[in-house]
DNA sequence: TAAAAATACTCCATAGGTATTTTAT
DNA sequence: ATAAAATACCTATGGAGTATTTTTA
């Protein structure tokens, strides 16, 4: 003989009871197979658990130890069934983020918070990649989801655009330009640049190049650094200029002024993601995405 | 539908072979029967817990969740089993002891370190009692099992010799009696006795008592006492002498000696307790009792 | 194409129900 | 005498087996 639930179950409630027809009124069924369960359930153990007369029904010492620990395997089921269902919605579990740290400026801070705040039970990995990267550890399973700027996905991913600006230049204060509300991309001919790396960010540093080339002059790079706010601290003291989302601007920093250019260029980020990849906390993180994809193209 | 163990069974089994018709071969059962529990184990849950072709079994991240969590639950219920069986047995559980200081001295500590030692699971509560309570708190419930002098026990309780020995005579070191190897009885008539009080340890007051009345004298008291190596450190200081059980001349007290008397008097000490008692530890207790009994009886 | 899971169908073990007996107060 | 648990017996749900089909790598 094997234990089951079921006398489990019904070994609780009689010994809440105390009362073998009660008892059984309350698990739905009728006496004796009550009478039966409980005896089947002491056999299998080899042990007495209660003390029964026609007028009184009480717990032996065993049964009170076999009551504490079958309330407990009873809750700890539960619990169990609960979570595993919250597991299978992507309610909870693991979701590990990889971001690029050119792209984690504007879009993983408040995407993250959203997902954050909706579902708290689930575990969330942050790991700042290079972009070749992304690619391999969400194709490998590595990662669940990548926040960056689309370039040149490989088959098997998946992209999702979540938030979309135009390049804005950045000019040291005093910088003649700056005195223009607009400033036009070819008159930055002849200024030292700031700007991103083609190794580490190569969609900003191609969105850049790509710019000047039109406006008809190859950018002298002076520095690179894949951070933005860096590159803005750079320009702030003087060393160069550059064109970088028009969100710097927030960081509102004295030696550094914003201006929109000529002829504009957007740059945008997004969500990234194998659509094979089962774990059910990206299905969760995509309708985050999703609808802070819709709030920022409304709220912008 | 409510799950019930067999499919825990079933699906940790699964889980770690990965493989259906491996898992049914190792519990002895066929495939299809497995397929189907599993089938209904995650239609209950409503959740897949494994994703399966024809030529790969994997755990979703639902499935590996629930899989910690069914070990855990089969593992704890296999433990309530376990333990519950132990409790039945007295293996484990509470034995509450109530003793009498004065019947302590000699039994106590070695039938506790006894029954301690062949039974490390079993939690003792020991209270000291004055001997009138001892009844009412074995008849009651409140104890399990007493260890004391048989006294006037009351209907509804049993007694078990444990331990037995002569009363001897102890005297000040200096003391004319003293240099006889066997001390008479009347001789002591003229002495200051220090002796045990009649409330707190009635039987040893009484055996002292009714041997001194046998001899023809009422005993001369100076002091009283209940505990049995005051009494001794008293007569060390010269204060007096007393009929005390042989097994205090251990003391090796400079100041006192021990000597047999004349007509030799048994006290003994037992357990006691209530026979509808039902706490499974109290039979082992009694078990160690009897052999302990036997040993003194036999060793002594 | 072949290995393995799912399905169809049968059988029987056993849980639960009804009626009745036993037991202890 | 009576309330309540145990027992006897019946019914039927559903778990396991055998045979077969479906699936996918």
């Amino acid at each position: 003989m094997t234990i089951e639930l079921r006398q489990l179950r019904y070994f609780v409630a009689l010994a809440d009871t105390l009362h073998f027809g009660r008892a059984a009124t309350q698990l739905h069924i009728t006496q004796p197979p009550l009478s039966r369960q409980i005896a089947a359930l002491e056999d299998t153990l080899g042990a007495a658990l209660f003390v029964r007369s026609s007028r009184q029904v009480e717990l032996t010492a065993a049964g009170r130890h076999f009551h504490e620990h079958a309330v407990r395997v009873l809750a700890a089921l539960d619990g169990a069934v609960r979570s595993t269902q919250a597991t299978a919605r992507g309610e909870r579990g693991v979701l590990r983020v990889g971001f690029t740290m050119s792209a984690a400026w504007n879009v993983l801070p408040a995407l993250i918070r959203r997902y954050g705040d909706a579902f708290p039970a689930a575990e969330i990995q942050l790991s700042e990649v290079v972009p070749r990267e992304l690619d391999e550890a969400l194709l490998s399973g590595r990662a669940d989801v990548g926040i960056a700027f689309p370039w040149q996905r490989p088959d098997g991913l998946e992209y999702l655009r979540v938030h979309a600006e135009p390049l804005w230049a950045v000019l040291p204060a005093g910088h003649p330009l700056a005195a223009a509300a607009v400033v036009a991309v070819g008159e930055l001919a002849d200024e030292p640049f700031i700007t991103f790396p083609a190794a580490t960010a190569p969609a900003l540093h191609a969105l850049v190049a790509g710019c000047c080339r039109e406006h008809g002059f190859e950018p002298r790079i002076r520095l690179e650094t894949h951070l933005q706010q860096t590159i803005v601290n750079l320009v702030a003291e003087g060393l160069g200029v550059s064109l970088v989302p028009r969100s710097m601007s927030r960081m509102q920093l004295a030696g550094a002024v914003f201006r929109p250019i000529s002829s504009p260029r957007v740059i945008e980020q997004g969500v990234i993601w194998a659509p094979n990849n089962a774990n059910p906390c990206l299905a969760r993180f995509l309708d985050c995405a999703r609808a802070f994809g819709e709030a920022m193209a409304g709220g912008d």
